[in-house]
DNA sequence: TGAGCTATGTATAATTT
DNA sequence: TAAATTATACATAGCTC
């Protein structure tokens, strides 16, 4: 029953560390409450915890979210100047990453055109094997050959760099 | 220098007020790094108050976004039956997408081999006009578009259903 | 205003149940 | 384990400067 002044470290055993946990925890959350009381002000605490499943909070779950999205808006107007927020953060992320798509889905659009035009060609080419017909076959796939090649570089350069997966 | 027992209602006087939020906030404080220190957890708090503009806030501004990111991030888990929070939501979007994006460029890929025999049987049907080689060529694009053919329905049917644009 | 000072109420470490 | 107890350290109301 005697008590020395409490040491400020990490409590090693794990017992006490638990006991004094579950002690500081309640009069914390009691002077959460009592500060708030006399003084009329908004607060929130949050503690984690190894031996709680769920974070420990004051004054309860929907009361934390409500004063931390407070926080979160004063952060977003005061900090204006510094690095974007989480939020418009992954904003900029959605954009970017649905850019990209919309190239890739035009971009595989165009080699459609040149998959069916093999398609095209290859069934021509075998419904018509007679000799008369090699020229004019050749004159329309030089320019077919011509105008996808094209149509793929200007494509290319146009996406700047090759995309890659992730 | 004598003082009943405290009572816990809102305080009225302004200046006792006052002077009962900065003590009993530092008292808070510093009840706060005791817990964390001696337990060893993570912890936070934000107090609002009319006597300052800015919020009030332990362990520091940063300490608490990364304490209330995490909660959040908890949060979401718990809450999967209740509706998706902004920041959820806007992180499964960006999976979603990322995952059509790669799924494109994995089509694409497949796509490209199709376009590359083009090139390649193009090249060889321009330069490679004599009749005999025809029958010889007929058997090959035969077995290629075969292929080809293949290789775009097992990719359709893993695809599951055509991939839309946004 | 706020800082410093006690007297007293409260929180809690150590211990038992 | 966690609740209950109790002695002691600590927080702080009320006061002065």
């Amino acid at each position: 029953m005697t008590r020395k002044k409490v040491k400020l470290a990490y409590i090693e055993d794990l017992s006490s560390r638990k006991a004094t946990f579950r002690k500081r925890k309640a009069g914390l959350m009691k002077k959460m409450y009592e500060i708030s009381t006399l003084c009329g002000v908004d607060a929130c605490a949050i503690i984690y915890s190894p031996f709680n499943n769920e974070p420990q909070v004051w004054p309860s779950n929907e009361g934390v979210q409500d004063v931390l999205s407070k926080f979160e808006e004063l952060c977003e107007i005061d900090q204006s100047k510094q690095k974007l927020n989480q939020d418009s953060f992954l904003r900029q992320r959605i954009r970017k990453t649905d850019e990209q798509l919309k190239k890739q889905i035009r971009l595989n659009r165009e080699k459609e055109l040149s998959q069916i035009m093999y398609r095209l060609l290859s069934g021509e080419i075998l419904h018509n094997l007679s000799i008369d017909d090699v020229n004019d076959l050749q004159t329309k796939m030089v320019r077919f050959r011509k105008d996808i090649t094209m149509r793929i570089h200007s494509l290319e350069e146009a996406e700047g760099h090759p995309i890659n997966g992730n």
